[in-house]
DNA sequence: TTGTAATTTAATCAATCGTTTGATTTAATA
DNA sequence: TATTAAATCAAACGATTGATTAAATTACAA
């Protein structure tokens, strides 16, 4: 599981060949794709070398192996985001609306990026290590204290209902982000949806909306 | 993936040998508990025959192949729930709080049966058809129609905050009826939860809550 | 141009996959 | 008891898996 061998492309000093580290990243696409279509255990490294229009070899190469390759796909995709999440957090004096502004960074950033719902939830749900710990790394430092404080905090400003325990509301919040995203192909089978130009911004709406006082009216 | 074949046990008029369907039904459920923690593409045809004790042409005889060995466990697990479920929503007169009786027997199905979350999520989350239309169809039914109508009958009876969408509130209450409980390994770390004896009915409560009109009071 | 390291290719490794075969055992029927 | 069918088993099938290598090719510094 944990790779515990040599690096890899030993002190790449030298660009060379299509100015490069093109094959590298086209093999990232390739497999941030697959892997969040079908699976980690589903996909061959030959399905992703296809995909990316390279050979198997490349991956021993650039990643050792597939483990390697998965990994560097996960950093690769969530780091700008988890990032993001966290300065906008822990910024000392938070500015308007910071719950509705960190759903919608969460949620934009989601519905632009439709593989990410998959790869999350997986993560989430798969029992075995593999990168379990890496990923609740990422998302424990800005998810975890950081969001229940700041639900804390907007409860106390009264900008949120205070009959919520801050925990389970972080936990909310979290799913009503995530969940809904991940099951929109069959959430629109299901539900019978039309997912129109304004859906994101409905969403959004009503998500934040489940965490104020009601109004009693229709919307 | 369609299963076009001959049927496999022929025509079982006889019983024999330890009174029997236990092979069966082992199979189906160390299908049940691989499946759920590991995946379908993760396990393979001889870890199921291993781990319920028999012999990988077993599956075979029994089931024809291992998507055939996975469609009869998802509908061995699923069945009960989806028809219980089904017959409270579509219920002509229901009774008091019948949302609170959705999500009560919902999570607690889920919490007692731990493999049910992680292969519902797999089931929605995967691209791949496999069974997911076959999944679709046993949530469409009472989960779609019925849910939105239901939650329209207890805005318009006032026993549910009229300012959230219909649909969208259907989405948000499966969302927060299934994630947690996918979630919970996870979340347990990232949110730093003690998931003590009463954890299961402030969940409810919580849930609950997110849909009725808030008190501004602390729980 | 030549030397050298970076990159890519083709080929191959052992291991494991899902599946099937053919024979055997068990138990009910005639 | 003889017959028959269901149930089970050990073994092996061909295909594919992840991983690795040796050799060929490329690009750039000297």
């Amino acid at each position: 599981m944990t790779t515990q061998g040599t690096p890899l492309p030993r002190k790449a000093g030298r660009r060379s060949r299509a100015d490069n580290a093109e094959v590298r990243s086209q093999l990232l696409a390739a497999a941030r794709s697959l892997f969040a279509k079908h699976g980690y255990a589903a996909v061959s490294t030959r399905a992703v070398a296809d995909a990316a229009g390279a050979n198997p070899a490349m991956i021993h190469y650039y990643f050792r192996n597939k483990e390697g390759l998965y990994e560097a796909m996960l950093a690769d995709t969530f780091k700008p985001l988890v990032e993001r999440l966290g300065s906008l957090m822990a910024a000392p004096d938070l500015g308007p609306a910071p719950i509705r502004r960190v759903l919608e960074l969460y949620m934009r950033t989601l519905g632009a990026n439709p593989w990410m719902p998959p790869l999350i939830l997986r993560e989430v749900v798969a029992g075995d290590g593999r990168l379990r710990d890496w990923f609740i790394r990422q998302f424990a430092s800005p998810g975890s204290g950081l969001l229940t404080r700041l639900i804390e905090r907007e409860q106390a400003a009264g900008h949120l209902r205070a009959d919520l325990n801050p925990t389970l509301a972080a936990l909310s919040l979290v799913s009503l982000a995530v969940f809904p995203f991940a099951a929109m192909p069959v959430a629109s089978e299901v539900f019978g949806m039309r997912v129109k130009d304004d859906y994101l911004d409905r969403l959004i709406s009503h998500t934040e909306r489940l965490f104020m006082q009601g109004t009693g009216q229709k919307p």
